[in-house]
DNA sequence: GCTAAACCTTACTTTAAAGTCAACTTTCAA
DNA sequence: TTGAAAGTTGACTTTAAAGTAAGGTTTAGC
């Protein structure tokens, strides 16, 4: 149940993008690239799955790049995490063998419903999140993360 | 942000534990691994981390085996999903080699803070559900799929 | 105390994800 | 129309997770 390192890039490829569609600009891959610290190959791959998902847009050739197929404060992160997760109910669950109605510890399972009703729930929660609020949170990142620094510290009074 | 496969196995050991707890007995490692359909050398990892976490307890010898360190109604799931996960705060974000304060992108990364919220937010939904509540879930598994099965075929409608 | 059952631990193997590389195709502008 | 910029695609390499195996240690019962 974490965050992976292509959920994390794709997220911050996708923030780069609505800064630049904010100014009416778009983005080549070299520009994503440099600015996450990642490969031009990594970030080619990151943004064929976007753009295959429809959430950016690619001009090509020369003057070429990527931008935001729709507005910021339309693509939601569940979406987001969704096309980057690749497909969810194939993947999150290897002893049922792909499919929900071959489980094989049926009647005497009660984790599967359990594990669709927590993805259930963390869609619910990214869904309520938009790339414009990311950016905006932005503004307020030095706040945010003196707030993490204080979490940190009372976990390590715990421990 | 998906569960792993870890996770699930380690859910459905935890969950077995809890009935035999519930009639006063403990379980083997044989036991435990014949009903999930795993080694036994992999339900031994588990159940070592399990144990290492203090979730169970094992009694060694002839007659041993494992048994929960608590009630079920004790045991709530965001435990154990931290568990299982490993070291959430290094694992979840390589870009910042494992140290909240080493940030690379300081100053310019409205993310950071986004990912924190998020594994939160699944920590407080998680925190909310006990392994006593998910063997009550078990009463009603089949209405449950049912219902994920009415899901499943709204998602189809849609795609 | 000896033996067998059962847990504990480390190291190894396998496998899937992540990342990289290189060749190809498309597009724009001079 | 031609060359360079830029995206597209599939194959390859690397790396981390998952799973396996084997020997060691503890305990109950005789």
């Amino acid at each position: 149940m974490k965050i992976s390192a292509q959920e994390e890039f794709g997220l911050r490829c996708l923030l780069q993008l609505a800064r630049a569609s904010a100014a009416g600009e778009s983005l080549t891959l070299a520009q994503i690239a440099e600015r996450e610290g990642i490969s031009v190959a990594n970030a080619g791959k990151l943004m064929w799955i976007l753009n295959k998902a429809g959430l950016v847009r690619s001009q090509r050739g020369i003057k070429g790049g990527y931008y935001l197929a729709r507005p910021a404060s339309e693509i939601h992160l569940n979406q987001v995490i969704r096309v980057l997760d690749g497909e969810r109910v194939d993947s999150h669950c290897k002893s049922y063998a792909g499919v929900l109605d071959a489980c094989v510890h049926t009647g005497d399972c009660g984790i599967r419903p359990v594990i669709v009703e927590l993805h259930q729930i963390v869609d619910n929660a990214l869904s309520d999140i938009t790339l414009s609020q990311l950016l905006d949170t932005e503004a307020n990142v030095d706040a945010a993360l003196h707030q993490i620094h204080i979490t940190k510290q009372r976990s390590e009074q715990r421990a």
